[in-house]
DNA sequence: CGTCTATTTGAATGTACTCAAAAGCGGTGG
DNA sequence: CCACCGCTTTTGAGTACATTCAAATAGACG
């Protein structure tokens, strides 16, 4: 069934009966977007946060002089959404494209309040996400401004195993912060060895 | 009184009854710590979330070359703490060191759960300064992959306005992840206009 | 006042980028 | 099923941004 794993997800955090089980997953939809299609682009207004139960999205942005950044990779049970343009709801400044054909399962803003009105024990789950991705960006951080473009690769390589299998190579260079180019030397490098 | 800015700031965005602040107050500790001391070292647990009431913190990392990389300034009105091991009660890897004489209001993990168990608007209110923390550093990963060292300073003065007379130009540098050296020569570069 | 640290300056170096072109690979249509 | 087209990856030469190291100068604090 299409919400075991967004459920088993949630059970991690958070104890649910049978009841609010029912309650969150009717404020879900469900949503299948093809390879290159975009959950969201700049300019229009993030209504929803994704969680993707099948597929890989990306999240990226595109700076003044036209290079693209990725802020993150979704693969499967993670959640996607540009925050800043849910939480303001004013226009986004982030595209998410599908890598893969991929399907998610989405809650508006609308429900989200609803949900944490009727199930408090949501803000508690949305937190405890929340702390771990605080964690994670910042070591995100931390890694830009300590390693080398070959550390910051081997590191992506080690915690994000697979993911190098899914996605061109010219975008692990963009989620690195390295054109495609010196991306091709790292990995020459490191294939003599 | 000690409590009102806390309270002011708690206050825009979730409403407390007076018998709320007060539990929230009683949960507080207010602690003074001088310059150059620090509230925390790596290898030891981080107890408690603190609130600057007055002063400045830096919080820093020191990487295997030796080299310091700032992850935060926190003045008047910031938390600051090591979220990873306030909450897995695991050995911190970050210094939070007082750069003037300082006053915090600390709450620590045993009140901050029952904080939420008593008052379940705190939930709420922490998820919402998570967002707003998540939201500013996912900006500032952005900002580190697309920007020169020059622009990336000149963001930092327009964001920070204030901070640059109240701490030294090499804790810039090690924020902005470059060398004081070269620091001086954007500064110079930048004098010229 | 003297000492210690922060900042500036400059020369040599390195890491990563730009531009250009070739090679590889995947999908699509005939 | 193969051939072609477009996109990704590789390779290399020249360049730029930022670092390292060293030394001089300026500032802060006891």
């Amino acid at each position: 069934m299409s919400f075991d794993l967004i459920l088993k997800n949630v059970s991690r955090h958070i104890a649910l009966t049978p009841a609010e089980e029912d309650i969150f997953i009717s404020l879900l939809r469900t949503k299948e977007i093809s390879r290159r299609d975009f959950l969201l682009r700049p300019g229009e207004i993030s209504r929803c946060e994704s969680f993707v139960s099948k597929g890989c999205l990306r999240m990226y942005h595109v700076d003044d002089k036209g290079v693209e950044h990725i802020v993150l990779f979704a693969v499967e049970e993670w959640w996607a959404g540009d925050m800043y343009s849910f939480l303001t709801q004013r226009p986004a400044s982030l595209y998410i494209e599908a890598l893969e054909d991929t399907q998610v399962l989405q809650i508006d803003k609308a429900s989200l309040d609803r949900l944490y009105a009727e199930v408090p024990k949501f803000e508690r789950f949305f937190r405890i996400l929340l702390q771990n991705a605080f964690v994670a960006q910042q070591n995100r951080i931390l890694q830009n401004l300590s390693f080398t473009a070959e550390e910051r690769y081997r590191e992506f390589m080690d915690k994000y195993p697979g993911v190098d299998q899914r996605v061109p190579q010219k975008m692990i260079a963009a989620y690195l912060g390295i054109t495609p180019e010196f991306l091709s030397v790292l990995r020459k490098k490191r294939a003599g060895r």
